[in-house]
RNA sequence: GGUCUCGUAGCUCAGUUGGAUAGAGCAAUAGCCUUCUAAGCUAUGGGUCGAAGGUUCGAAUCCUUCCGGGAUCACCA
């Protein structure tokens, strides 16, 4: 049993026998004493006058005074107005140091019988444009959230929902036909994905020009956008898809191929993958039969022009439609059939979606319409709804060019690792290639922390103008703090100082080791809450305080000029323990870190 | 208009079952490399936690109202 759990129990003991009453579990509250008081743990004891009767002075020595005698690692405690303030022996912090050390997957837990199986969609990218900055968070999240549930323990399924049908495909097919003159990523020397988002905009921009020549002749502006000549060729030309007409096939399966060979480049520098790839073209006429059934079971309604909605209102929403006059599906339908069909394959415990928060009312529909047809397991769907990145002047817009390629963003990333190694001369003598890839693993560990650490429920800001930082809260940070533990490490094996196995629980050390010690004491738990939460912004906050933590240490405590022989391995043997821990902590953010830099 | 959501230092963000004097980074200023990587460390300044009420031993955190931003409420996805 933890400590944490132990003084707990003892505290409720305690209660019991000085007070004889039962304390409510919730009342003992024992959390991490703050810096600025002696002490490791600490029981706010105002729950516990009401038992006590006493001042809170009182209550807190009596309850000190119990738990040291009958906690054999409690050294000492004091007491501030309500706050019981208790010290842990540090022999109890050293041998648990060493627990560590002989822990190759410390805070993670291993898959065993009774483990959940959850399955988690992210990404999930149109194909008619490249991917920008709003599906780097979705796609760093997806990845870091499914990282974060495997190393407590869940079984994950990492699924990606390409949509890679419907009107906006057809307008970048349209637009090629028209003014690609045959032109081929090879060709432009483009990668597909840009070359084809080239044509969505194109569209966009002819599309445009025949709305307001419409306008000025006379049309109202629905009319205008209704009637354009272009979108109705895109309309006939998405009829003809679904009627799988040969040369629109032809087409669509080649500028497809085009975009998903984009993504799988861009993937692969974001280090990001997939269990399974679904095709919404496989998938959209999943539903129908749901719908069906719905009808059947009263639960839906159909109303006079054949359109079948569901009624929300009795929960406060409005009428949703499932399925369209002339019987075709709509968004929610899909929805709502996939969502079956992979409980169907699975068997999953949960099924997480990686979808912005612009989707909220989309999700809370969906697991109401599936609860109200019956389906206990819509009870297990849990949309992850992350905030939106914005610009300084507001919500980045497609149309308007105002959005940040991924792309362009990631080499601009190692671009700028490059320029500062060179202006600080780290790399000057590493060979091209070494250094090519640590200054790849710096650029994109920047801009991965620099995402991950902002709580993905939140909205985050980003300026192009201000390049991210290298220094301080950043990714480059903490990596720099792993490369210098690292050649602490090469410098002791180039002594023949052997890195101890254990540590003597005996040793003398200092207030900030003792800190560190207890930093490196609350990871497990840290993992445990921010698999709870889906929150990788926990893993990257508890890793830069570790590391700040350690950077003082570094600073003030030297290695290999104290002639302490015990010290000198004292302080090796926690800084590898720390070294392990942020390479941990960040694989969880899928931020790699570098032997050097 | 209905529903939801956010508001913490000049800027970007922590602060999670309500706990002690609200914290970091950036930016600014002043220091620290003959000593293990200065992408580092130290110090200083910077706050009506949007506002007002309420709940209680205690509120940035919970409740109400208001102010200000954002999202959403399509036979789009």
């Amino acid at each position: 049993m933890d400590i944490e759990s132990r003084l707990i129990e003892t505290v409720i003991e305690a209660v019991h026998k000085i007070y004889d009453q039962a304390p409510d579990k919730k009342t003992i509250q024992i959390q991490k004493t703050r810096k600025d008081f002696d002490g490791d743990f600490t029981l706010v004891v105002f729950p516990l006058l009401r038992i006590s009767k006493k001042p809170p002075e009182q209550t807190a020595t009596e309850l000190g005074d119990y738990l040291q005698e009958n906690i054999k690692e409690i050294s000492s405690y004091n007491v501030i107005k309500g706050f019981l303030n208790l010290s842990i022996d540090k022999s109890f912090w050293l041998s648990f140091l060493n627990s560590v050390g002989n822990n190759t997957n410390y805070g993670f837990i291993k898959e065993h019988e009774a483990s959940n199986t959850v399955m988690i969609e992210y990404s999930s990218p149109n194909t008619n444009k490249p991917l920008h900055l709003g599906h780097i968070r979705n796609n760093l999240l997806g990845y870091s959230v499914s990282q974060i549930l495997k190393s407590q323990g869940n079984k994950v399924v990492k699924v990606n929902l390409v949509n890679d049908r419907g009107i906006h495909i057809c307008k970048s097919m349209l637009a090629w036909q028209k003014w690609g003159e045959g032109i081929t990523p090879e060709k432009a020397g483009k990668k597909g994905d840009h070359l084809v988002g080239d044509f969505y905009v194109k569209f966009d921009q002819e599309y445009k020009k025949e709305i307001s020549e419409l306008i000025e002749k006379g049309s109202s502006e629905d009319d205008a956008k209704k009637n354009a000549p272009l979108i109705l060729e895109a309309q006939e030309m998405l009829r003809k898809w679904e009627a799988k007409d040969s040369e629109v096939i032809t087409l669509w399966k080649e500028m497809n191929s085009w975009v998903l060979a984009g993504f799988d480049v861009t993937y692969k520098e974001l280090g990001v993958d997939f269990d399974k790839v679904y095709f919404e073209s496989d998938t959209y006429k999943l539903g129908k039969a749901l719908v069906e059934e719905g009808l059947q079971k009263g639960i839906f309604i159909k109303k006079d022009d054949g359109s079948v909605w569901c009624d929300l209102t009795d929960e406060g929403l409005d009428q949703k439609l499932l399925l369209r006059a002339d019987g075709t599906s709509v968004y929610m339908t899909q929805d709502l059939g996939t969502a079956h069909q992979r409980f169907k394959d699975y068997d999953a415990n949960e099924l997480i979606y990686v979808v912005g928060n612009e989707q909220n009312y989309h999700f809370q529909v969906l697991k109401l319409i599936l609860g109200k047809l019956g389906y206990s397991w819509s009870e297990y769907l849990h949309h992850l709804s992350y905030g939106m990145v914005e610009l300084p002047e507001g919500k980045m817009k497609s149309r308007e060019g105002t959005v940040v390629d991924a792309d362009d963003l990631i080499a601009g990333m190692v671009t700028t690792a490059e320029e500062m190694s060179n202006e600080l001369g780290k790399l000057d003598d590493y060979s091209e290639t070494d250094k090519k890839n640590i200054v790849e693993t710096i650029g994109l560990g920047a801009l991965k922390y620099f995402i991950l650490k902002v709580d993905p429920k939140k909205t985050m800001t980003f300026d192009p103008k201000e390049s991210i930082d290298f220094n301080g809260n950043t990714g480059p940070f903490v990596q720099y703090t792993y490369a210098r533990i690292q050649a602490l490490l090469r410098k002791a094996d180039e002594k023949n100082i052997t890195i101890t196995e254990e540590v003597e629980t005996n040793s003398e050390i200092s207030a900030k080791e003792l800190q560190l010690i207890k930093f490196i004491h609350t990871y497990p738990e840290v993992l445990s809450e921010s698999a709870k939460n889906y929150s990788p912004a926990m893993v990257a906050n508890y890793v830069y305080e570790l590391v700040k933590e350690y950077n003082q240490f570094y600073h003030d405590h030297p290695i290999f000029s104290e002639s302490d022989e015990s010290k000198v391995a004292f302080r090796l043997y926690l800084s590898a323990q720390v070294s392990k821990i942020i390479k941990s902590g960040m694989s969880l953010l899928g931020i790699n870190v570098p032997d050097r830099m």
